[in-house]
DNA sequence: CTTGTTTTTTGGTCTATACCGATATATAAT
DNA sequence: ATTATATATCGGTATAGACCAAAAAACAAG
């Protein structure tokens, strides 16, 4: 029961949240201002902050403050690996949470995967999928930010693949698939109420264009004891 | 190039990596020694690691190290391919070993995937799969013995598609595949040389001949550090 | 009031140090 | 030789300070 102090951290500022201390777009208290009233160092109020951005519940900008995130549902149909359709073949309600949505620098993998120049920036989402409201899977996905630049929050999080065919007339083509077995994180077990070194099946999914041109880049993990593929060749 | 010295560092190892300057599966050098390297500080040395972990591309274990993470081998579902042509396409030679061999009666789930009758026995094998020396799967392979009964042993396991086409007149199908993910059981441990409670990639396949009657129903448990799934759709 | 400049606040990065628990290795005991 | 024990190594967490650049706020000039 000894967890971190900056999960603890963590935990009573998510709290505070849901409780309404500070409302969807409000400002909550400065970092240096916030280590002091939790009595730690400004660096592990960090760590508790930036698994908060993590989870999309938190939004940070520099020189201005930390930000309560709005809020988001969505649910996403993948012509290609469909979680809604897979969940309602087995008769349960599918849904999810978004924990972060934000622009930043992609990573060197990114780059790679998604053939993206130099200062490219990229749309990176993380979401955490349920099925009958137990967690089942925690994604990270990744769009180079040119491509959704126009759109809205709700149009990219809600049908992402729907918005990009009208709006930017981008034509689905194949995918690139990996599944691999590993264990559950720390960090990862939280988000879906597991326990740290438990089974994960994670699926990473490259999207391309009819062109092939890569759009999206998708890396989930699956709890082992909750989910199955089911392939037909 | 005024890239935070965490990203630059991050770059550097990432070439080294790419450059062979530390093989898959080597322990790179303890962080406290790459900090005084680089001449920055733990933290800063910490950031540059994490965020290349976060790619895949090294591996932490507490009181252990950190190691380059294992590039695997990876199965293209696309077609119905067998180990042994995997292994090959990639350049690894394949062998493996049988731990059981023999006909018996067929458990209930058996019965039910295979479609069998009352009193049909069943071909149950077991093995291990090696790439290069090293063991990459166990698996259990369950076939009708009415199907077999002609054949001899190495008939049987060295190449039972071939076999079955050829001498049968079977012409394979479709297959359904299941995928999920577990942890490893102490005899599989043994077998697959990793420990118990490490992670494993499991494949159901239940394999159809063309006029849809089953006739393999195999149970495959890949360690997962060394094996993925690559899928093409 | 509007516009341009300076100051302050804020998150982002970085240092140097410290202790903990998990792991591995060397050592001692049997 | 085998087994138990101590020691060293390693990543994980935490502290207290520091400087930077972006943004906001305060201020000055028109």
């Amino acid at each position: 029961m000894n967890s971190p102090v900056y999960i603890q951290i963590h935990n009573e500022i998510k709290k505070a949240i849901e409780a309404g201390k500070w409302k969807v777009g409000e400002r909550i208290p400065a970092e240096r201002e916030l280590s002091t009233q939790f009595s730690v160092s400004r660096m592990t109020l960090r760590q508790a902050i930036s698994t908060l951005v993590d989870e999309g519940i938190l939004e940070r900008k520099v020189g201005s403050g930390t930000y309560v995130a709005s809020q988001k549902v969505q649910e996403k149909v993948s012509g290609v690996t469909s979680f809604t359709e897979l969940m309602e073949a087995q008769g349960k309600k599918p849904s999810s949470r978004t924990i972060s949505y934000h622009t930043s620098e992609p990573s060197l993998s990114e780059i790679e995967k998604l053939q993206l120049n130099d200062g490219d920036l990229v749309l990176r989402m993380e979401r955490i999928r349920f099925a009958d409201s137990v967690p089942i899977c925690y994604e990270t996905a990744t769009i180079p930010e040119k491509l959704v630049s126009d759109f809205s929050k709700s149009e990219v999080t809600k049908s992402l693949y729907k918005t990009l065919e009208e709006k930017a007339g981008l034509v689905i083509g194949r995918a690139d698939q990996t599944v691999s077995a590993m264990l559950a994180s720390e960090r990862v077990s939280e988000y879906l109420d597991i326990k740290r070194g438990d089974a994960i099946l994670r699926l990473h999914q490259l999207s391309y264009a009819q062109d092939g041109t890569p759009f999206e880049y998708v890396r989930t993990q699956y709890v082992g004891e909750r989910f199955e593929f089911y392939l037909n060749r």
